[in-house]
DNA sequence: GTGGTCTAGACCACG
DNA sequence: GTGGTCTAGACCACC
């Protein structure tokens, strides 16, 4: 599984790293019992400090998307449909942002569309990301 | 000029109102000496802390956007073209992380195009925003 | 509020932080819009560090017992009588564990009563602890 | 003998052994001269590490509580009575804090005298645990 | 090797 | 002053 990540972003590393995480187990990429990447190996593979990756993943058990054992490490839970639709609602609202914010710069509803329709072809041309 | 806060939003409030007036100027909302409100009257109405503002409008005077005089407060400067559209090709791309988020939720071509134009109709039928 | 620890506990010390605290709101103890000692204050108080009450407080609010502002400290959120009755429960089952180690000492069902019994006249007589 | 271990509680599984085998010898549910379960079945019957139940006779036998001799395993060395008043004033204290922890949430006297009397009939009449 | 806790100290945003 | 994030490194329990 690949995380990406932005240092410069004002959203913190360990919550990019739940995010993404979070994300690959709804969209089932991560499926029950698989393990996630032990804290020293992220730790290192991302150039972070262990406890960042530690903050990430007790956040993630606290939701209740993993469980730990000890000398075993973090394995994936089973994930409730419901955050999934809920996820999808929260990239429905920033998707609405940007577009308020395009509307703003005078840019008319069939050039918005245009432009979006566009963007959808090219992620989907680039293949399956 | 409208400004809306996410005060749990891990962007900085700063960085908000920045991009907020940003914004207004790039599309032509706010005019070359249009004035700016003041810093109380700014932090009373959208009920943040005077500090921050002055923060904002110092970061928005680095940056060329605006320009103060004593006893005057501070007016737009005169934007340039050239921001304008990377400010759009900023959108395009975090609307293309979306769409990419999307996707890997297994939503095929058609059923984002459909939900994205939904999003657009929303956003034109709720008026100026 | 006090807040005693036992460093040679098994349990980590962020834990009892949140436990105490948490009992303190469920017995209504702490009320609604209370503030919590600030993190370095009580981590000064305690002897601790700074980042242990950080997470025990981070815990508090991942529970949504309480609510933090910038600038403004962490304050209790309003409790939710579920709770209550679930900490009630809890401490029933440690209770029952105890009286079953009891009754492995080969202690009676009436010494157990009888001992059990005096210690809640000691607890109630050295006043409302 | 039965050990039921608690493997989410914050107290290590080794110690819970120790203690639960404490307590067998304390109140002679195993004599002097007993044997205990070897190692490697005991650590296969509860499902641990046999580092784990190593270490939880090793810690036994630095307290007195069982010998080993090559070939023969560990057997249970003869018990003091002082021990077994100790054991059962430190349930008492136990006891007595959850009592002053259920005084804290408002119930009264009677109350708890009520909840423990019925907790000690319930452990009874589930008969021999 | 695994996770979990804790300490110490730095830097940032907000009031 | 407040909380929040991150780094660095130690020690423990468990496999």
């Amino acid at each position: 599984m690949h995380i990406s990540l932005d240092y410069h972003s004002d959203v913190p590393v360990y919550k990019q790293i739940v995010r993404t995480i979070e994300d690959a187990i709804l969209s089932s990429e991560l499926k029950k019992d698989d393990g996630l990447p032990s804290v020293r190996k992220l730790a290192f593979d991302i150039k972070a400090n262990p406890n960042t990756i530690a903050k990430a993943y007790f956040v993630l058990q606290s939701k209740g998307y993993v469980y730990s054992k000890p000398g075993i490490g973090y394995r994936v839970a089973s994930p409730s449909k419901r955050s999934f639709e809920e996820r999808l609602e929260e990239l429905d609202k920033t998707l609405e942002r940007i577009v308020i914010k395009m509307s703003r710069f005078s840019l008319s509803k069939e050039e918005i569309k245009k432009r979006t329709s566009e963007i959808v072809e090219k992620v989907f041309d680039d293949g399956c990301n």
